[in-house]
DNA sequence: AACTATTTATAAGA
DNA sequence: TTCTTATAAATAGTT
């Protein structure tokens, strides 16, 4: 339970930190969301562990696109963006974009009925044309998350193999130190679990 | 007072939507701070709202810095189409408008990725790859459906195009006949309503 | 902006 | 990691 207010400081105890930090990281991941979904805003937020692990959100599309918003927007910071030349032809590009969107929200609808066990063949080649779109969209998204998930089971790899390795070097010089000219027992399995790895970090695999 | 749960939608009121946007945000920029601090994270936060206007967070350095090191981390992304967007900030009944067809074409595409089993997200690598072939056998058959579609467009222009031609050599024979050396009215146009083709047959173009 | 009734987040324990 | 629970913190609606 919560005793007292937290002090606004480093958690000195890294148990602590671990789980503070997993708690307080998907509260903050949750509450990024919220706002953009209430609010309408687009939030990109970063997360770089002490660890040097990465965790990110982008609420409108991707974190590339984000970023490209935001150097543009630092770019232009002295300027002033709003350049109100030609409200009328503002208002034909809202209504442009208005007919499009009904389009696309068509197409996608028969989509989703073919998916239920509709028809195809009786889309035109400009709706098919869109939903073609649409789906190489999603497969682009899809083989981004895949990346993402392949890169960071990589990078658990990679750690729990230093980690590891450093027991194993650990453990072999005890040997040698303890039976100095006697005999040689092999290298310690990358499988054995080792008390060694717990006194000062958590490391969970 | 809060009265009941928030739903987790966009809040229509305009007014109460800023409020709680000033709210919510400082309350996000607070916690991500005190999850900086606590934790030893380097937590970058962009925030812009729908007004396009900018709040950023950047901790350990700059937000240039930090994107840097973002950059450097996620080697593998690549670039995806931006959807075209932002009309000017004067036509709001056009900008709501705009905002409820996305949010239905949102949910459609949410509606199709249920479909194939859920969010991608929380998807193992294995499983992304098996939507990923799915999504791929759907193209492919859409392509499919598409050029069967045209070819048969194509073929239907053909046609209509033949009997034209036909329509168009039987009236200069006609005309010929009936004007024996005294002169020459040139070719009909193919765009030419004629009463002729309809007594056989009916052409629908 | 300030005030509260509530909800939400979360620290510690299990 | 996950659940539980006591408590702190955030915040929606009101003034």
């Amino acid at each position: 339970m919560v005793r007292g207010k937290v002090q606004m400081k480093r958690i000195e105890n890294p148990l602590h930190r671990q789980v503070t930090f997993c708690k307080r990281r998907a509260g903050l991941l949750k509450k990024a969301k919220e706002l953009s979904v209430l609010c309408d805003a687009e939030i990109g937020l970063l997360i770089f562990s002490a660890h040097g692990k990465l965790y990110e959100l982008a609420t409108h599309g991707t974190m590339q696109g984000l970023l490209e918003r935001y150097t543009k927007f630092a770019r232009g910071a002295q300027l002033q963006p709003e350049p109100p030349i030609n409200a009328s032809s503002h208002i034909q590009d809202a209504k442009e974009e208005i007919h499009v969107l009904k389009q696309e929200i068509g197409t996608l609808q028969k989509g989703l009925s073919y998916l239920f066990g509709g028809e195809i063949g009786t889309m035109t080649v400009e709706e098919l044309q869109v939903l073609e779109k649409y789906l190489e969209m999603w497969i682009y998204q899809i083989r981004s998350v895949k990346m993402n998930n392949m890169l960071s089971d990589i990078q658990t790899l990679k750690d729990k193999e230093g980690i590891l390795k450093a027991a194993n070097k650990y453990l072999q010089d005890k040997i040698e130190e303890n039976t100095t000219g006697i005999t040689n027992f092999g290298q310690v399995a990358l499988e054995t679990t080792n008390p060694w790895m717990v006194e000062d970090e958590i490391f969970q695999f």
